[in-house]
DNA sequence: TGACAAAACGGGGAGCGTCTCCGTATAGTC
DNA sequence: GACTATACGGAGACGCTCCCCGTTTTGTCA
């Protein structure tokens, strides 16, 4: 599965590979400090390469995107991995889980809108990312619903957005950090249900 | 209180008047069809009128948004006296303000994001506006919490931020509808306070 | 080690967008 | 009808994305 591996296409000259892992490096220092909506070309000048060459290795901005996150995927991963043993109960669970990936969207100011947008098209490499999140998060969701805790009709897919507003609130860079805070209490108040208190199906809205 | 009034400038000239008043319109349309991330140059041309006229009448895109919504205030207005004097309990006269929020904030694709940004800097021509629907949505939360219905813990800035993330979500166009009404649910949830059901107050994510 | 082909590089430039500037046209006034 | 403040329009400066293609580099094979 590796990049050089036995597939019909030869491994990549060593200049490329150079190339390509120092422009990732350059994007992510200049994701982190002007937005994913900063200029490609300046990355491109940064990392002292020509606009062509960071092109051929990404077509397009969301390319570059998804190479870059796909490094951060590994600490999702684990961090699944942590709550999946470590959780006192399903509900923690699930709620570390929609934290972690609140924080994940929040690598890099921005980001949740081409996530968004990629959690809906289903065609772009990110999607494919976001697929695989949302896939946990039913995991998680799914064994808090067995045991009770939480309520039958939320769908995870839903989950997943929220984590993606949640994130996209955050980025306002609001002088109001409580506000973070705050939408996540909403939110575990959205899909919990306490044990003591019996409710039918969604309350309103269903129209 | 009128654009001509009795202040220090004089009455705008007939020209500039009509001029204004079409890109208004003009733009209203280019932007229910393209979104507020359309061109503004193109606006210029199909309201007939030269890029400069356009730029002096509204200095941004920001001003120009904040002119259209101006309009579609009184909207909201009317929903939210009709709120007041016809909801049947004061959660259901929060959940349809919020409900009324969300949707105009949907008004355009890609409106929730000047929005946010509007609603975290407060020196911006659409900060006003989101002030002033911050502070209607902290009546009608008062209320409910004053009777019971609503958490106390809630603030009336983070549930507007929260019809805005609504808003947000549905943007994607995702094929999915019922995701729009999950998340009106969720939120409906988040806030509301079950008068049989007594619990303390923010029960998780306060690390 | 030298030569050759495939692979990769780089930056000029087309195309599009924002926004400014200033010569020209026009509305309102006397 | 003339005069001036006001407004108009579009050319152009500037920045961004992305393509294209002449040039350079890499890896290979004798």
């Amino acid at each position: 599965m590796s990049r050089t591996a036995t597939s019909g296409a030869r491994a990549p000259r060593a200049d490329a590979r150079r190339n390509r892992d120092h422009i990732l490096d350059t994007a992510e220092q200049y994701f982190s400090k002007h937005g994913v909506g900063g200029s490609l070309d300046a990355i491109a000048k940064q990392a002292g390469v020509g606009a062509g060459t960071l092109y051929r290795h990404f077509p397009n901005r969301e390319a570059l995107l998804a190479a870059l996150l796909a490094a951060r995927d590994e600490a999702l991963m684990s961090r699944r991995d942590e709550l999946r043993t470590k959780a006192a109960n399903a509900a923690d669970a699930l709620d570390g889980w929609l934290d972690a990936l609140t924080e994940w969207a929040g690598a890099f100011d921005g980001l949740p809108d081409p996530l968004r947008a990629a959690a809906a098209t289903s065609t772009s490499p990110l999607a494919v990312t976001c697929e695989g999140f949302i896939t946990t998060t039913e995991e998680f969701l799914h064994a808090a619903q067995r045991d009770g805790s939480a309520r039958k009709e939320i769908r995870a897919r839903d989950l997943f957005l929220v984590a993606l507003a949640t994130s996209w609130v955050r980025g306002a860079a609001l002088a109001d950090g409580a506000s973070a805070a705050a939408l996540a209490g909403i939110t575990r108040n959205g899909w919990e249900l306490d044990p003591s208190h019996t409710r039918g199906v969604s309350p309103t809205t269903a129209d």
